[in-house]
DNA sequence: ATACGATATTTCAAGCTTAAAATTTTAGGG
DNA sequence: CCCTAAAATTTTAAGCTTGAAATATCGTAT
């Protein structure tokens, strides 16, 4: 078992280490540990994969349906990669694609019944596992965090528009 | 532009989404945002990759050089992934591979005087630009942040032993 | 009507990632 | 020396990811 800070932490010795650089590798270890967690349970108990359940998760909030431009847009991902996670899903019979009515370019993904059907123990699962892994923090602890990382996303979406 | 945390937010008007799947959307939301910055920044500024880095990085932190399956563990990677960025290293000139002396079976990676060279300004660079990201959050609530990220680290390991 | 710029999507090439199978070498017992 | 189990690595197949190029469609100005 190896400590994954010590192993991330490029420079663990070196005084010139600055501070936020040992932050931003103890948050990117963090989110790692629980990313492959989720993975592997999704590939082991569902098997489904990561991507392909978050497009299910945008498809299950917009019953309307929504076009490869909008799941791209939602899921902060390229057009190129939904078309390839969407034509698995509908191979797999979970979504499925339908021309817009006003829009020849476009095309509209909604979740089959199947899909849906699918999605809800899916995400079921998924937000026992993120409780039971972020629940040890204790309420005050994850409150704090959380706000903490609010004020970090806007920092960093200040700078967005700045630089 | 998109607010990621909408975005990825999934069922983000539902009343069922535990404040845990909150906490974990915003962890994921921040580490994804300063991934890809960094990413691009490599990509556009020193035409080398994220993955690059973080082997260029862990071989810079052991000049005695590492074998593959160090490099693997080290980086929380699999095998074959190891052996794949290390090839395109090879022919860029940055590390270079010679046989164990004492077992055959394994290869010692090394990087070249070049390598080293320059990884020492990608790490600088690195260093700047994490640095202005999370220098905003104020040097107090980065402390909070970073101890608070390392309790978090310690509960998902306690997990992993058990689970 | 037609031409043009903008928009939506797909295709493509390159690269990262993993798990599983195959390969090679080591080390130890006959 | 041969056999075998374990260990290190590579290969392979499948999938995700991106950015750029190619298609197709829309809307509009002419």
């Amino acid at each position: 078992m190896n400590d994954s800070s010590v192993a991330l932490d490029y420079r663990a010795s070196d005084a010139k280490q600055r501070d936020s650089v040992r932050l931003w590798l103890r948050l990117l270890t963090c989110t790692r540990i629980i990313e492959k967690q989720v993975k592997r349970r999704f590939a082991d108990q569902y098997d489904i994969t990561l991507p392909r359940f978050d497009v299910m998760a945008a498809l299950d909030r917009h019953p309307e349906g929504m076009t490869m431009g909008q799941l791209s847009q939602a899921l902060l991902v390229s057009n190129g990669n939904v078309t390839g996670v969407v034509q698995a899903l509908v191979r797999d019979g979970y979504v499925g694609v339908a021309p817009s009515p006003t829009d020849g370019r476009s095309s509209i993904v909604r979740l089959t019944e199947q899909g849906r059907h699918c999605f809800t123990g899916l995400a079921e699962a998924h937000q026992d596992w993120i409780d039971a892994m972020l629940g040890g923090l204790g309420h005050d602890r994850q409150t704090t965090l959380y706000e903490l990382l609010g004020t970090l996303k806007d920092t960093l979406a200040a700078q967005n528009g700045k630089g």
